[in-house]
RNA sequence: CGGGGAGUAGCGCAGUUUGGCUAGCGCGUUUGAAUGGGGUUCAAAAGGUCGUGGGUUCGAGUCCCACCUCCCCGACCA
């Protein structure tokens, strides 16, 4: 993609409206816009970003025997009624009547519509374990939105449902979630903490958080830096980790997941049951898990950023390589920065090449706070010397190497691997 | 909803205390010229319902009333 022809409104100064930095920066580098409050625009490399975020949710899903789903925003407020949670809900649920006089809400969350889909097709256990998924946009009416993406009130979310006959297959396949989590927030660069946690309106006995440490986060919880264990806050407890001993830590931190073993909670009240082996009717076992993908985009800018600008995880990038021209007016630079686009592009390796008629200092001023991994410059030294110039955004590390070798180097980087001494 | 702050050009702001005549500044934008490795320089230009409605006054960005919106702190959550 050139830079002139896509659409990055990069803005020299913080808007007003920003607090954390994240938001700062979200802004700022141009991936997104409020429309209102709690509620935002993706602009191009915004929403690359959260495609790539999605694209590894959905491989690690698939790699754990997942199926993805795409259920309804648009649901009969009746089915919340039939599982109890429409007063839960209370106003956080929009809300509205159509033409015909149905009641409608806009989807909170999907457990009540996933049930009514399992339970009139699942009736023996021959039919268990069933594991679905999806990547869907989910809305609440929250009572203060917030530090832009973090707490919106149109917001996607990744969540899975697993049913099963036995807690044993549930144990089996909450743990299988909880591993593909860790591996999942690992790839966002995002460096997390899992705790146990209160099931709170969702239900069930068991439940676990993915707590980002965040300067801004919304909840506090105590770590140990030793072994990497968290405890919540308000446990009373002697203030020594229980596992290694070791002092704890106070750290603000920022939810980007939370699974639960919900039990029966929804199948009993739905009538979501199966026959066992004996021929005796059971409730299905359930668990819910998801995954605040719009908030991995404003926490994996909380933890990889630097006083310039974002520095993207590399398989979060919006771009994997920005060709940086720094003299478009001159045929000989065009001509090169053209022709490693072309090379890079046949390789698999996705490029931006800024072709505005804009000077070094504006390029580098916004290839920085762009965050894309790679940058290659290609300016005055090239002309001398015939050789082009590799940094790497998050070291600032330079190479520079002949064309032939450098794009080789590159297109050898792909998303996941890449090279680690830059 | 309770408490605090804010709304003036695309963005960031000054002006409001103490009402005064053509509402300013920086950045950005347009045109021209120079420049071309870290937001360059010079010249010219365009761009405004001062959040909205009402009121006081000879006169309101400024004073009064009502409302809307945004941000921050609290309850809620991915």
């Amino acid at each position: 993609m050139y830079w002139s022809k896509t659409f990055i409104p990069t803005l020299r100064e913080t808007p007003q409206e920003a607090e954390s930095v994240s938001q700062k920066l979200l802004l700022r580098s141009g991936l997104i816009r409020m429309l209102m409050a709690g509620v935002y625009s993706y602009l191009p490399l915004g929403w690359r970003v959260l495609e790539n975020i999605t694209r590894i949710i959905r491989e690690e899903m698939d790699n754990s025997g997942a199926a993805q789903v795409l259920l309804p925003a648009l649901q009969p407020q009746e089915l919340w009624q039939k599982s109890g949670r429409d007063k839960d809900m209370g106003e956080v649920m929009i809300r509205f009547t159509d033409r015909k006089g149905r009641k409608i809400c806009l989807g909170p969350t999907h457990e009540e519509v996933i049930t009514e889909l399992v339970k009139s097709h699942i009736s023996s256990y021959k039919q268990l374990p069933l594991l679905l998924y999806q990547i869907q946009t989910k809305f609440r009416d929250e009572i203060r939105p917030r530090f832009g993406l973090v707490r919106s009130c149109e917001f996607i979310m990744k969540d899975a449902y697993s049913f099963d006959q036995d807690q044993k297959g549930l144990d089996k396949n909450y743990n299988l979630m909880l591993e593909a989590y860790k591996r999942i927030f690992s790839r966002c660069g995002l460096d997390c903490l899992c705790v146990e946690a209160d099931p709170g309106v969702m239900g069930g006995s068991v439940s676990h958080e993915f707590m980002v440490p965040a300067g801004f986060g919304e909840d506090a919880l105590m770590y140990c830096p030793g072994c990497n264990s968290a405890f919540p806050c308000d446990q009373k407890q002697a203030n020594k980790c229980t596992k290694c001993k070791g002092e704890l830590k106070k750290t603000n931190t920022l939810e980007v997941g939370h699974i639960f073993k919900l039990g029966t909670k929804y199948s009993s009240v739905l009538n979501a049951e199966f026959l066992d082996a004996k021929g005796s009717k059971k409730p299905i076992i359930m668990g819910c898990y998801g995954i605040g993908v719009s908030r991995i985009i404003s926490a994996a800018i909380e933890q990889n950023h630097d006083q310039n600008g974002i520095i993207w995880p590399p398989e979060v990038s919006p771009y994997q390589v920005l060709i940086l021209p720094l003299d478009v007016t001159n045929s000989l630079i065009i001509k090169q920065a053209e022709e490693s686009y072309g090379v890079l592009r046949r390789d698999g390796v996705s490029v931006l090449l800024d072709d505005r008629d804009e000077r070094a200092g504006v390029k580098f001023k916004d290839a920085d706070l762009s965050g894309i991994t790679y940058q290659v410059i290609i300016g005055k030294d090239f002309l001398e010397t015939g050789k082009l110039e590799l940094k790497a955004r998050r070291t600032g590390k330079k190479l520079i190497d002949k064309k032939e070798n450098l794009l080789k180097h590159l297109s050898a980087t792909k998303p996941g691997g890449f090279n680690s001494h830059l």
